[in-house]
RNA sequence: GCGCCUCUAGCUCAAUUGGCAGAGCAGCUGACUCUUAAUCAGCGGGUUGUGGGUUCAAGUCCCACGGGGCGCACCA
């Protein structure tokens, strides 16, 4: 941007901040800076305060009834953003904004600030400015609350003209400036809120639980935890990579073999791979451990979270989401739960259109017999990688997931996808995985957690034999991991929920929607 | 990573078959003491994403690059 032009001279001084300003700029942004250097000039652009006494919402609060025209003595200094500006003449009109969108109007009139103050106001307040206003609270006669001012100051000088405020802004606008948006649009305003209750109505539903909250790394020597591809960075001090991490479930059950019975942690995680409309490379992640409990008991608590969510979120208070296309979701009462093979067997035999009945497919079904039943759905899998359990699984995303409308937990998947995960305690070849989808998502996934050492020790091995034949998202061996394990894990449930699939959930948006900074190119 | 679509004023968008780049809001000047996207009169504001090409003539057609979106693939 400042070195567009051929440098013939390097020794050249580096353009000023005045000049770095002029090459960025446009009319109306020149006028606003005029302004504020005639601010400064006398007096203050930028006050380090303002003598507020209250809040526009305070305002609004006290004075909810007020009859038009109908005046008070109750004397207010309140500041926000100008976001409209009429001109009459020898009235001017100016609504002010909080940062939550709730506006109060505030009046200039000649006859009580003076001449002279008001032709200052019109020559240096803009749209978009800080501003702080002194004065009566009063109704117009068209009934408008306002602040009758006998005085006012700038807060703030913008020099950046306010977009359109009554034209929606485009959505890469929004994304890349979400100050703007958040001005601009109460949707974006709920969202950040929406975040914060869910946020805090999952750490008190944990509470209640006897749950403790713990943070652990989020650069790793080893990455492990889940199927991904990691980030890779690079610690000066350690003169080695590290791998921001992919899950922090192996720290978290380290934290269970210490005694930490009840564990958690909601954090970021990160995921070297394609984002679209429900992925981003780094996501809010939660993970939660139960000591002596299972895929049973962590899925009753993992229902609770997300009704407990749901309650403190909705509009309407009660079991129902509202998504932004005004489809109403129902997540009240106990939520199915159905098995696996079952479900894509009763799926299989109502679709079938060959010869005979449809095939049964169980845990002993070869990928020989797997693969051409999958290319019937359209699903072709690399087959130096390709497992019985991926084919089964890609077929019921394909055959079953597509008609599930009420939240559904998934039960028992095969061994071979769930590397971290306990042997089924009467179904051979199965494990005592769920995993929870609302609306056509994956939103969460419970374990009985494996706690066999031995076994968990050849699991790893498995992996890195899969990485040695060129699965980029093979867990690597943690033997540190596998120490700690070794010392004694008491037997558990745990579930993993990505709190941006969540607020996807509660309110029908797309993760760039409840992302309030999400990374863009 | 592959395919398709898209990029025009501060913001939101027009521009017919390739034929003078426009509107609303915002801005500037002026008028107006009750406006609600105030109104009225007048005036500015553009390297049409960037670079190349075809053409008498390119916002429009072609090529490359960049930004964005959607679909597929991978994943949560």
């Amino acid at each position: 941007m400042t070195d567009q032009a051929p440098q013939d001279d390097a020794a050249e001084p580096t353009p000023t901040a005045e000049q770095q300003l002029a090459t960025e700029t446009n009319e109306q942004r020149d006028v606003r800076l005029a302004k504020r250097e005639r601010l400064v000039a006398e007096g203050e652009a930028y006050p380090v305060s303002v003598p507020v006494t209250t809040t526009i919402q305070s305002v609004r609060a006290a004075h909810a009834d007020l009859q038009p025209g109908e005046e008070t003595d109750d004397v207010v200094g309140v500041a926000g953003r100008v976001v409209h500006l009429r001109n009459t003449g020898r009235l001017c009109f100016v609504m002010l904004q909080a940062g939550d969108g709730t506006q109060l109007q505030a009046m200039l009139s000649q006859k009580e600030v003076g001449a002279e103050s008001l032709q200052r106001f019109k020559e240096l307040v803009d749209l978009g400015d800080q501003l702080f206003v002194h004065g009566r609270v009063i109704a117009s006669r068209r009934g408008e609350l306002s602040v009758f001012a006998d005085d006012w100051r700038i807060a703030a000088k913008a020099i950046r003209p306010l977009p359109n405020m009554h034209s929606p802004l485009s959505e890469e606008f929004r994304v890349r400036n979400r100050a703007l948006d958040l001005i601009q649009r109460q949707g974006a305003r709920d969202m950040v809120l929406t975040r914060a209750r869910t946020n805090a109505s999952l750490r008190r539903t944990f509470a209640e639980h006897g749950f403790v909250e713990i943070e652990t790394p989020m650069l790793q020597t080893v990455h492990g935890g889940a199927s991904a591809r990691p980030f890779v960075t690079r610690s000066n001090a350690f003169d080695r990579d590290l791998y921001l991490r992919i899950a922090p479930e192996l720290f978290l059950k380290r934290a269970l073999v210490g005694g930490i019975d009840r564990v958690f942690e909601i954090n970021r995680n990160f995921r070297n791979e394609g984002a679209d409309s429900t992925h981003s490379p780094e996501f809010a992640m939660l993970e939660a451990y139960e000591a002596y409990g299972d895929y049973h008991t962590i899925a009753d608590l993992t229902r609770e979270l997300i009704q407990n969510a749901v309650r403190a979120t909705s509009p309407t208070g009660d079991l129902t989401a509202v998504w932004a296309d005004g489809t109403v979701h129902d997540f009240s009462g106990d939520w199915d739960r159905i098995d696996l093979y079952g479900s894509l067997n009763e799926a299989l035999a109502a679709t079938w259109d060959g010869p005979g009945r449809a095939p049964v497919i169980t845990v002993e079904t070869s990928v020989a017999e797997l693969a051409p039943l999958a290319e019937r759905h359209g699903i072709a899998l690399d087959p130096a990688t390709a497992t019985h359990g991926k084919y089964v699984e890609e077929l019921w995303e394909a055959c079953v997931k597509p008609g599930l409308t009420r939240p559904t937990f998934v039960m028992d998947f095969p061994e071979d996808t769930s590397p971290l995960t306990r042997p089924h305690r009467s179904r051979l070849g199965l494990v005592e995985k769920w995993d929870l989808y609302v609306r056509g998502f994956e939103l969460a996934t419970g374990y009985s957690e494996l706690a066999d050492p031995v076994i968990q020790r050849q699991r790893f091995v498995e992996q890195s034999l899969l990485a040695a034949k060129g699965d980029p998202e093979a867990m690597q061996v943690d033997e540190d991991f596998l120490t700690t394990m070794e010392y004694g894990m008491p037997p558990a449930g745990g579930m993993g929920m990505g709190i941006d699939r969540l607020l996807m959930a509660l309110t029908g948006l797309g993760i760039r929607e409840t992302v309030l900074f999400p990374l863009v190119r």
